[in-house]
DNA sequence: TTGCTCACG
DNA sequence: GACGTACGTGAGCAAC
């Protein structure tokens, strides 16, 4: 029978809705606990559909219990299917009535999966058909007349859709999906084969039935396992296909709604506490129906939620968290905030990006064991009203702008940040939970909330993971139920409270940490967020150019490479590569990797290379390349926010156990300098129109410290007179009078110089230097004859690394060495050189953040314009418009040697350019 | 997730 | 006599 109307047939697969819905949403319920979460969703999805469509025909189809003909086939088909989980299978039944009382004709037919049923109305019905699920199996029923809407995602598939999302087009998915198979309904596909691999040979090949006759032409291990599978792939594809000719007893056009039976909905929406739903049945809503945190479609304008179930949530322990609704509750916390001497907060955003994270609600806590969380733009369906997030916000902002009142926090720099992006200029950062515990213990390997509580609280904090789930689905703070976000917020404010009345008298009994947490730490957190936020700008259009250059020239490398080897391989991997040199061409392995791999390395290559072999010199430049490519040329670009046209790097300040900054996404410390073309990514680095780079960088400056700390008198007298170093050590160690120094022994005083500030052995030496052993050991021997207080300062520190268990740097911050004490001399060694190199490293990361705070207050001060953008350990640099250049460059130079005053000078060498290798 | 490799100071 | 051997980071990739 025609179909004699415009309007779609829709079809909704139910199951599929069901187990997405109950994993998507919050777990919701009503008063007596029953979940209603999976319920919400479906039933809201399908008001939506009806809505957006207005269908004649529709119908809502669910799996049936028990076995179908696919288990008959594959015994094993969905053997990994976790069981279901109780919180859904009670809310099935429910549902079930509700949307058959809802008059939704409802079809669940035995030994059939939805899909087939699904798959069989499709194909009979003549006109247009919708068919709403979640499930990428359905791609392969669309075609011209049979459409997918995901109604959770709104993702609309026709053709062209299913092409644009998937890479193949619909009649090619049910390969694809054999391809790739399916772990959670453990269908076996080929082994190591995802979508891109699977796309890659659809298109290559044409079909799967192409692919597997050519199976012979795949080459390397994937190649393998694609033979290994074949045998199985044609029961794969018999598991993926949907049937489209199940005996149905009933046509796609008797699929008709019926009228609602009203006073079963009326039972059911009371029974689990739909409020407005049962508003919209018509009938009175019960008074005291209390709020179950859910629905509020659109429109729908149900009574403001009664505060009481969530306010004053508190548990056992005595703690109270309440969540503040109401501009009466706001106004009483103001008070007390005002009226505290100190008190901590935390944000809650709608990202991790700093640049654009939008506050969801702020905590607060100003005793342990209680604290508030103010939500302030929950939008998940059902949110309760909540406060004005801007005019809110404008209420705090004096409180948060005012310096006298004490705040703490964990890691306040983010939360500085995101204030800033609501206009709100935070001050006052009295203390940070994760610098005191950083100060206390640099080699903790972290200093989170979560970790620091279970190791310093023995309290498990509430996971994020938990409340948001994880993975692409993860929802972001907005969408989380008040319900959960409360105590999770509330215990964020409460923890660092708690976690700052643990450190802090610790800290305060220690004189030098508790000045260095004090004068350096917390106020290097404002600066650095400025300099994130300042960010760097860079020429993409530069480095796309370099990438395209790059390629040609790795295509050209492969080639040869190819060549050389008589076979085409992955040059990439270190397994097939390591095969190729010493297995097939028969190379001597000059060493192994500590796992008993022979070593691939750059030093080891680069030792073939030189012994005349052609493929390690080609296999090094293409890393080279290869590594500029991946890392800088194509990712650098992907990293400029769109909104300020820069990169915005993560500067952490509580990771590098010696006192060092780190950086990442993207890591602005590790940009290339040392090769010609790397260089060349430095001049995508650029200032802003009408501005230059100033890069300012501290000359020597580990070796300065050393002969500081050392107090060697011949050390001390070479940086006094200001002589170069390397050379005037070299004079030294061969005898030889200055002017007469050869390169080749300055370069091995230079090589020695650095050793020392590692804790070199000789035989390091040895190898840096490419000279025996012997005559490395006779080099340190001369060294130490000629600089006694440079022996004295290494055996001194090593000693009192074991008397006391740690290292100190100038300023006092203390480096923990247990190993130092370690029965295993590999692990104990390890720990000696730590202990060398830790005073020396720290040091210099002392010195530049006390000069950086110098620089950072001088330019607040000046009213200039220049802003400093990056750190790189013993460099800084800044933007600097043109007419500030000469006031900045001088000014910047005396700040950063004047930092701190040693035995020795401090010397900063600078330069000025359009681009950062310029300014070199 | 881990190990290797390689970019920086 | 054997062993492993220069400090500190972050990122991309292959392989599990």
């Amino acid at each position: 029978m025609p179909n004699h109307t415009s309007k779609p047939l829709v079809l909704v697969d139910g199951s599929s809705y069901l187990f997405r819905a109950f994993h998507a949403l919050p777990p919701l319920t009503n008063s007596h606990g029953e979940p209603t979460g999976a319920m919400h969703g479906v039933l809201n999805m399908l008001d939506k559909l009806r809505k957006d469509y207005d269908p004649e025909h529709m119908a809502v189809i669910f799996d049936a219990p028990g076995k179908t003909f696919r288990d008959d086939m594959f015994p094993d088909y969905k053997a990994n299917r976790p069981p279901m989980p109780d919180d859904l299978r009670g809310q099935i039944e429910p549902l079930l009535d509700i949307i058959k009382a809802q008059g939704y004709p409802l079809l669940i037919i035995p030994d059939v999966e939805a899909d087939d049923v699904i798959g069989t109305l499709a194909q009979e019905y003549a006109g247009k058909v919708i068919i709403s699920t979640g499930d990428k199996d359905m791609a392969q029923l669309v075609d011209a007349r049979v459409h997918l809407i995901n109604t959770m995602s709104g993702l609309y598939s026709d053709p062209a859709g299913v092409v644009e999302k998937f890479g193949v087009a619909p009649e090619r998915i049910r390969d694809y999906l054999t391809l790739i198979g399916d772990t959670v309904d453990n269908v076996p596909g080929v082994n190591k084969v995802g979508p891109k691999t699977a796309v890659k040979w659809l298109a290559e090949y044409g079909s799967l039935e192409n692919i597997m006759a050519h199976a012979d032409e795949f080459k390397g291990k994937v190649g393998e396992y694609l033979r290994e599978a074949l045998a199985h792939l044609p029961l794969s594809y018999e598991l993926v296909t949907i049937k489209c000719d199940v005996a149905l007893d009933c046509s796609p056009e008797a699929l008709t709604f019926t009228p609602p039976d009203v006073d079963k909905l009326h039972a059911l929406y009371e029974r689990y506490e739909f409020r407005t739903r049962l508003a919209g049945l018509g009938k009175e809503t019960p008074p005291n129906l209390p709020l179950s945190g859910e629905e509020q479609e659109g429109g729908a304008s149900g009574s403001p939620p009664d505060k009481g179930e969530l306010e004053g949530v508190s548990s056992a322990e005595g703690v109270s968290y309440q969540t503040i609704l109401t501009q009466a509750d706001l106004d009483t916390w103001l008070q007390r905030l005002q009226a505290a001497a100190e008190f901590a907060f935390d944000t809650e955003t709608t990202s991790l990006d700093y640049m654009e994270a939008q506050i969801v609600g702020v905590s607060f806590a100003i005793s342990a064991g209680e604290a508030a969380y103010l939500p302030l733009a929950h939008d998940y369906l059902g949110a309760p009203p909540q406060l004005d997030r801007d005019a809110t916000l404008a209420q705090l902002k004096p409180l948060l702008e005012d310096p006298a009142l004490r705040k703490i926090g964990q890691n306040l720099k983010y939360d500085r940040s995101v204030l800033l992006n609501h206009g709100i200029e935070l001050r006052g950062i009295a203390h940070d939970t994760m610098l005191e515990s950083y100060v206390l213990d640099s080699t903790a390997n972290r200093h989170d909330m979560d970790t620091l509580c279970a190791k310093y609280l023995n309290h498990t904090t509430i996971s994020f993971i938990d409340i948001a789930g994880k993975g692409k689905n993860q929802l972001t703070f907005n969408q989380i139920a008040l319900e959960q976000a409360t105590p999770y917020a509330a215990e964020d404010a409460d923890m660092t409270l708690q976690l700052h009345q643990h450190f802090w008298p610790q800290l305060q009994a220690l004189d030098a940490q508790c000045k260095l947490y004090e004068e350096v730490e917390v106020p290097l957190v404002s600066v650095l967020s400025s300099i994130e936020r300042n960010g760097v700008k860079v020429d993409a259009t530069m480095l796309a150019k370099q990438s395209k250059e790059l390629e040609t020239r790795m295509q050209e490398v492969v080639k040869q490479a190819y060549a050389a080897a008589d076979q085409e391989f992955n040059l990439a991997s270190p397994k097939q590569l390591g095969e190729i040199l010493y297995t097939k061409l028969g190379l001597h392995a000059p060493r192994k990797t500590p796992k008993g791999q022979p070593s691939t390395a750059e030093d080891v290559l680069e030792e073939l290379a030189a012994q005349g072999h052609e493929l390690p010199t080609l296999i090094l430049e293409h890393r080279g390349l290869a590594k500029l490519k991946s890392t800088y040329t194509d990712k650098l670009p992907e990293q400029i926010n769109p909104r300020t046209g820069r990169v915005h790097t993560s500067y952490h300040q509580a990771v590098a156990s010696t006192g060092r900054l780190s950086s990442s996404d993207p890591n602005l410390q590790n940009i290339p300098i040392r090769t010609e073309e790397g260089r060349r990514i430095r001049q995508a680095f650029i200032a802003d129109t009408g501005n230059k780079l100033l890069a300012a960088d501290y000359s020597q400056i580990e070796l300065r410290i050393m002969a500081h700390l050392s107090g060697d008198k011949g050390l001390l007298d070479a940086f006094a007179h200001g002589l170069d170093v390397h050379r005037a050590t070299a004079a030294e160690v061969f005898g030889t009078p200055l002017a007469e120094v050869s390169i080749e022994q300055r370069r091995a005083a230079k090589a020695i110089n650095f050793g020392l500030i590692y804790g070199m052995s000789a035989f390091g030496l040895a190898k840096q230097l490419g000279v025996d052993r012997r005559d490395a050991q006779d080099y340190v021997n001369l060294y130490f004859a000629r600089y006694p207080g440079v022996k004295q300062y290494m055996d001194d520190t090593r000693e009192q690394a074991r008397a006391q268990g740690y290292v100190e740097t100038l300023f006092g911050r203390r480096l923990f060495l247990p190993d130092i004490q370690s029965k295993n001399a590999v692990t104990r060694q390890y720990a000696e050189r730590t202990a060398i190199n830790a005073p020396m490293q720290g040091t210099a990361a002392d010195i530049i953040k006390k000069a950086m705070i110098a620089v950072a207050a001088w330019l607040r001060d000046s009213g200039l314009q220049t802003r400093m953008i990056m750190q790189v350990h013993d460099e800084l640099v800044f933007e600097v418009p043109e007419a500030e250049l000469e006031t900045v460059r001088a000014q910047v130079t005396a700040l950063m040697t004047g930092a701190v005053t040693l035995d020795v000078p401090l010397v900063v060498d600078s330069g000025v350019g359009d681009n950062w290798d310029e300014a070199h």
